[in-house]
DNA sequence: CGGCTTTGACCTGCGC
DNA sequence: GCGCAGGTCAAAGCCG
């Protein structure tokens, strides 16, 4: 199994795992995304939000079964709309490659080497950053392009070519990918989406789809994928943290709880590791035995992985938070 | 008519 | 340098 987890290609593989996170277990989180009894609690159904927490899945497809305190709640989340999140983790989209495997992670660049949450506080709290920057020169090239019409095909391509200057990367910012079983590919969350592209992926049969946040200003983009391994989970990236509220929560929605605007990430909050921790997602995201460098989550394997393709880093759970404010740890009893 | 999706072309970055 | 693959753009078309 192992063996053939090191051939699946990195963008399968949207969850990375640390056996510094994954070692730490004690208490209890509130996530909604994982944890259905609690977030039964706390979302409505007509969110449209349907994360039932018992099963999940690691990275590599495997089903971890934690019936034994949330089994009960599967049947309620039967009855809702789409998916369950089989498992969260934190993506540094930042300092690292772009998603491997053979290719290139495409036309996105890397950011700086520093601390994931770094550059995505900094850019989030002053609109120039370099993924508005990008949003910014997209809309100019837009613009610029409806402007001139007779524009000869050089000057087209220079438009699609991003003037960015030489050196100059686009920096991306942090991401969160989860596996949701579902038949809907695009997650309900409370925010608007607009597809702006469709890519077929290398290996799979099924395309990927790239979703933008309608909101002005926002960056916020998320890639909708189905696992090639179990068409029957949907592999959702977010990146970037939306700076506005959800409409849905602007109607009176409960969406908003699960992406409210990430204040402490606008007010460049480092917010790490501390009291809300949510250490039990750790494992429940990423429980496996790490001695066992067969297994896709050991520390051996994510060596390897991290070699191969540089692109998880450890998730760090203040932007967890960040991202997710609603994310509350709990002590278990 | 505005907003959204579709889709082909193009760009970027990486490996060989 | 070339080819590949991921990511993005934007025109065209669809839909309410």
């Amino acid at each position: 199994m192992s063996d053939e987890n090191r051939d699946i290609p990195s963008h399968f593989n949207p969850f990375f795992h640390d056996q510094t996170a994954g070692t730490t277990s004690t208490g209890n989180s509130t996530f909604p995304f994982l944890h259905g009894h609690n977030y039964h609690s706390m979302y409505s159904p007509q969110v449209g939000f349907d994360f039932p927490p018992p099963n999940y899945m690691n990275l590599f497809g495997t089903t971890h079964d934690h019936s034994s305190h949330a089994a009960a709640s599967l049947d309620h989340y039967s009855a809702m709309s789409c998916s369950s999140p089989e498992a969260i983790c934190p993506i540094d989209g930042g300092s690292r490659k772009p998603s491997g495997g053979g290719g290139g992670g495409g036309g996105v660049a890397e950011s700086s080497d520093q601390n994931p949450l770094t550059p995505a506080h900094s850019s989030l709290s002053n609109s120039s950053s370099s993924e508005g920057a990008a949003h910014d020169q997209v809309k100019d090239s837009g613009k610029s392009k409806t402007d001139d019409h007779c524009e000869d095909d050089d000057e087209k391509l220079n438009k699609v070519n991003k003037p960015k200057k030489k050196g100059e990367k686009r920096e991306r910012q942090p991401r969160f990918a989860f596996m949701t079983k579902s038949e809907i590919d695009n997650l309900e969350d409370g925010y608007r989406w607009r597809k702006y592209g469709q890519k077929a992926v290398k290996n799979s049969p099924f395309p990927r789809s790239y979703y933008r946040c309608t909101s002005q200003k926002c960056t916020v983009k998320k890639r909708v994928e189905r696992s090639y391994e179990d068409p029957s989970t949907v592999i959702t990236t977010y990146e970037g943290q939306h700076n506005h509220h959800s409409p849905a929560t602007l109607r009176g929605n409960a969406a908003g709880i699960f992406f409210p605007p990430s204040s402490s990430f606008l007010q460049g909050s480092t917010s790490s590791l501390g009291p809300s921790f949510p250490q039990h997602l750790l494992t429940q995201m990423l429980p496996v035995n790490l001695n066992d460098d067969h297994h896709p989550n050991s520390m051996y394997y994510h060596q390897q992985q991290q070699q191969q393709q540089q692109l998880f880093q450890l998730p760090d759970y203040g932007l967890l938070q960040d991202i997710f404010p609603s994310f509350t740890q709990k002590e278990e009893p």
